[in-house]
DNA sequence: TACAAAACCGGAAACGTTTGCATAAAGCCG
DNA sequence: CGGCTTTATGCAAACGTTTCCGGTTTTGTA
């Protein structure tokens, strides 16, 4: 049960193996005639042509690679399920890799992709020093850095996280609030650093002081820290006007931490999350948060690494202004 | 910049192409010293072998494909990543495809799949008409299907829907309901045939009829359609004893609708879903439901798949018994 | 009608591996 | 020390395409 081969499709035509090639690329120089002929013996044959023939050859192997932390994540799911979809209608396919957060496995994903011949790579980088090292591996394959990038010499697209979180702070402030408490992220994540960073100008505009609470860089279930964390500022009083969390995920897990201490959401504290993952948008959690637009993200890496792989070189950035979604977990300050 | 291919690392060895390829394959019919040699002529050219060629040699490509209607379903995607992980463990790669619930897309996608020369497939079929077309495309490819399957001849792992849904029908009888709804899912879909199934053979068993409501095959937006008609539903004052949910997505969104009409729950109805999704456990929604393991249902997959590609050729069947979490959104009746 | 230009197609090399077969060197036995 | 087995390596074919380079045949033009 040996699959057909071109030499099949071309014997089974009367023609050459180079003409059957020619009509699978429809190319002008045959005549139509044999392009029929051709076309009818390759269905009859059920031909399909041996993609890894395809690459030898040098040319395209219309593959290309993603890694991300955890496709589990619904963050990266909601991009991973755009960038597949936009990369299928232009005849990509997608190689998948988690890297749970390792660089060992990112760098080992990578170096399989290459391996692999893929035409471009699209990466949510774990840290800095994990892309700077991705870099030697890279050389000048097309690649897109998603959701985070650290290298001025990278092409990526990315939600404004400063100025997301910036609006988010002001927000806050202007709800009243002035004891607000930055809540989460591991302390190594170059996201939190900037959401931070955006946070305090916001309270600096106002003359007012944050606070923050992070994970620790090596935490494995950052789920479990924040819950865990959440607990202790509960159960310690030290209750502040409102939280920023890290992420809708960390915010969640916060108010799961609040239920159990009977600390009222937003009655005792304002909690304001970050992601707008599709469960923030339930009745029972109405979460306020800020999207990122991560749909929008993965569409647009796709095409420009496209770009990029149709010969277009230059850099490119592309920063989506996130929005604030304003729900129920944010009141007025009393 | 092309990359260094075996020649090059067998010129700078000063070996033959033929030793170095079977030094990488680390077969004992070569010496250590000239391992050693070659070895170390591989890293300094930074030497990584083309998959294409080696794919071409008609042995291993070291991927397999992987399609499922849509990864950014909590379902799919945690099952994604327990693929994922496996598949990396064993050195093999995932080529990820969405079908979007569309009979054409995922047979292209297997078409593209079998091009590539893929060592293995896993799919989650839309339909028994679907799957039923995959066979002949197929062949004999070592293929398992996960989660659903309508065929006696495929392997396949998947939780037991009908025993899962019987427990929790059970259950909800056991509770003193008698009027029990079962909510949702297309109606061509055959997990929800299944778990109807195992749902009124439960209430059979007491002598209880069920009623039910079936979303059309063709509905874009099943969650659109949950919510829309879950409000009808509750507008309509005929609220039953208790709910059961095709889905924990389903659930969800009845939630959303009963918090609309101000009908509480578990008060005014008891809800139950199925799947555990994460956010099923988190305390504002807390939802009672059935839990399919598709963590271990991936792993499982991957693993059967495995054997497969490595020559075990009888068909498998994984039925993995689901379980039921009781959580707060079912209660007794008054 | 003759000849150049187009149009169409085949031959063969090339892509980077793996592997069966051949061969050379080395070790073993008596 | 001569034949024989082992051990270690090289040669070359094969895998299924694509594409360059020509070679026929047809068409167009004068």
């Amino acid at each position: 049960m040996k699959r057909a081969t071109i030499k099949d499709v071309a014997a089974l035509a009367g023609v050459s193996a180079a003409t059957v090639s020619r009509v699978l690329g429809d190319r002008p120089e045959i005549s139509g005639e044999t392009k029929e002929k051709v076309r009818e013996a390759c269905v009859r044959l059920g031909y399909v042509p041996n993609a890894a023939a395809r690459g030898l050859t040098g040319r395209r192997t219309h593959i290309i690679g993603m890694v991300v932390p955890d496709v589990s994540n619904p963050y990266f799911s909601g991009m991973a399920t755009a960038i597949e979809r936009r990369a299928a209608q232009a005849g990509y396919r997608v190689l998948l890799s988690n890297s749970m957060r390792n660089e060992e496995q990112e760098l080992r994903a990578i170096d399989h992709f290459l391996a692999r011949q893929i035409d471009g790579l699209l990466v949510a980088a774990i840290s800095p020093q994990s892309q700077a090292k991705h870099r030697a591996l890279i050389g000048n394959l097309p690649c897109v850095y998603i959701g985070v990038n650290h290298s001025e010499a990278c092409s990526c697209v990315m939600a404004d996280n400063a100025a997301g979180a910036c609006e988010a702070a002001r927000y806050l402030l202007g709800l009243g609030h002035r004891d607000i408490l930055f809540f989460g992220g591991r302390e190594t994540s170059r996201t939190r650093e900037i959401r931070h960073r955006g946070f305090q100008q916001a309270l600096a505009e106002q003359g007012v002081e944050g606070r923050q609470i992070t994970a620790p860089g090596n935490v494995g279930q950052l789920r479990q820290w924040s819950y865990e964390n959440a607990l202790e500022l509960f159960r310690s009083g030290k209750v502040p006007d409102a939280i920023f969390a890290f992420s809708d995920i960390t915010a969640l897990k916060i108010m799961e931490a609040a239920e159990e201490c009977g600390v009222r959401i937003p009655q005792d504290v304002s909690l304001l999350g970050y992601d707008n993952i599709s469960f923030a948008a339930l009745p029972r959690i109405d979460l306020t948060t800020v999207s990122q637009r991560k749909f929008r993200q993965g569409e647009i890496a796709v095409g420009r690494l496209l770009e990029q792989i149709h010969g277009r070189r230059e850099r490119t950035v592309d920063l989506l202004q996130p929005e604030l979604i304003v729900r129920s977990t944010c009141i007025k300050k009393r």
